[in-house]
DNA sequence: TCCAGAAACTTGAACGATCCAATCCTGCCT
DNA sequence: AGGCAGGATTGGATCGTTCAAGTTTCTGGA
């Protein structure tokens, strides 16, 4: 069998010393280039891997970044995390990071499997997606300046991190523009109880917007948990009570319950969803649809500034999101 | 700041030597219960967590399991692999292992991956999902007797390994055996090209069981690439030329597809779905649902077992699916 | 009481990379 | 000839753990 490859071996095949091998790979710039060449032929053909537990050992960086994956909700919504997982894996890949998966059940328990992590396999990052106001996880890692990036921005700005997000007020702002355009004026919406960040941002887009062409919002809004049949719900509900010509909602669950309770109104409904999901895509629902691959690959882009040293906070990053249009509006 | 919390340090504070520290973790029936229990509040007080880097170093194991995240193609059922995922992360755990996710846009890219995941990260083993005939994965992996389990059976039995899968012949056999119970006799399927090793055992389901019914399958059949376009295509023509009264789909995307065509037709044409996607549960469509939490404790099941020694090849687990039921069958 | 043998515990070495400091070439410039 | 600098070598130490071999302590039986 094959004798295992170190950086020995690469050195005697080279006829160079250890420490030259090393430089190839960490500082390539103080090898003399006929060198470097040897160097580099030698690993290609013994097919020579730095063995990261070693490097680790010494450097105490393991090239590893941690992300939650959600113990699969609603469903609908799980895809956007999905996709944004897919695109972290990729980018992260290209920088030279692997993404290690976690799951916890409540943020108690997220933050005993930080400690455990960062314990056992000395984590570099960690990736959260989604956040809240008074949020008890990104304090924990601030206070132990672990570095970490969130997708989503901190809504109480005590203490400022890096993040990425995507502007939603700027999604239904968009989603209502193009109803009024479209020439309606009765336009409602469809959102979350006040009190998550998330949920009013995508509010204030539709309510601002409403308020610049000077239609009057007033008795068009619902609030709600998530779900479809929360959707229909409210939806008959405004139906009755609002005769709303269209709707905005603040996600595709939402959105889908809504689609049910407008079917067969004449004239029809219109109705807007939030995330694009693949539901959205299906049933043919315009939708608000989030650059996911962009925030993570920006996620990764501020991760490896914070971890190469780069010690002044990067500036956050905002992303704008774009209308999806199909046949429901 | 506080000091980094090693062996060593556990050993001295508990008045004992390194070596009896790593014994009470890794081998604690040969330690005297007294000093056990002396060595174990050490660890709690000190908060000790065994560096992996430096196990890893000395025992060649890194507790990672690979997992490839796909390039979340369709998108409906890219929310299979996303729940099986979450479980694999979840048993994994429990099972002290990490998932480590990876991506690659074909197989050959995928095979250079493994190279260099096992060089660098000194895997310890493989989570593949999905399989086809004569998978070049499966054998390189066999080849260099890399642990790994599928997600899928092997269609080609050639090489014997581990695997866990769901009977999608059961799944549906049941979904036609409901139909046939409802009085429906003009049962159609809508799949997969022949060759696709899951697509041809969903068939065979149907058809197996119309023929054990007395009933004649002929010319209620049809195939083509995944897709809701392709399905209502397909739901059309079967309409116009074979007049079903149910069909029964080899995913939910056909399924999907198959229930726009089929929209206002008197007496409603019922269909059934495959994979009980978010999709299905919001839109109604009855489909047939995989265990996937299941399958994924399965894998890491067989995983643990290989890896902890076990030699024996352990038996492939075939696990049944069950019927979701909903409004459209 | 003594000894064999097991049980309990301890001590050096090794895993593969990086870091550090001292040293040695080699060629170039003054 | 002497000084200098870039490039490469050398040897040793280090990271935290486990392995292999060694030493001490305990136990029971003659």
């Amino acid at each position: 069998m094959p004798e295992k490859v170190t950086i020995a071996t690469v050195a005697r095949h080279a006829r160079v010393s250890r420490q030259t091998v090393s430089n190839v790979l960490n500082a390539p710039h103080i090898v003399r280039q006929e060198t470097r060449q040897r160097v580099e032929d030698a690993i290609n053909a013994l097919g020579y891997r730095a063995n990261q537990a070693a490097r680790q050992m010494r450097t105490g960086r393991s090239r590893l970044i941690a992300a939650r994956i959600e113990p699969t909700r609603d469903g609908i919504n799980g895809s956007v995390l999905d996709r944004f997982l897919h695109g972290l894996t990729e980018t992260a890949d290209a920088a030279g990071y692997r993404v290690l998966l976690y799951t916890a059940p409540d943020d108690d328990r997220e933050i005993a499997t930080y400690g455990d992590l960062l314990g056992t396999y000395e984590l570099d990052a960690f990736v959260l997606v989604g956040t809240k106001y008074g949020d008890p996880r990104t304090e924990w890692l601030a206070d132990r300046d672990v570095p970490f990036v969130t997708f989503g921005r901190p809504w109480d700005a005590l203490d400022a991190h890096p993040w990425v997000d995507v502007d939603g007020a700027a999604g239904t702002a968009q989603a209502t523009r193009r109803l009024l355009d479209a020439g309606h004026r009765r336009i409602a919406f469809i959102g979350w109880p006040a009190g998550s960040g998330v949920g009013d941002d995508r509010r204030a887009g539709w309510h601002d917007t409403l308020l610049a062409a000077d239609v009057d919002p007033t008795g068009l809004h619902r609030e709600t948990e998530d779900g479809i049949a929360e959707g229909e719900r409210l939806m008959r509900d405004l139906l009755v009570a609002a005769a709303p010509t269209a709707v905005v909602c603040a996600s595709d669950s939402l959105a889908l319950g809504a689609l049910q309770a407008v079917r067969g109104t004449e004239p029809p409904v219109s109705v807007i969803g939030f995330d694009d999901t693949p539901v959205a895509a299906a049933v043919g629902l315009t939708s608000v649809s989030q650059p996911l691959g962009e925030a993570a690959a920006r996620c990764v882009d501020l991760l490896t500034g914070v971890l190469d040293g780069n010690h002044e906070s990067p500036p956050p990053v905002l992303l704008q999101p774009s209308l999806a249009l199909r046949h429901t509006a």
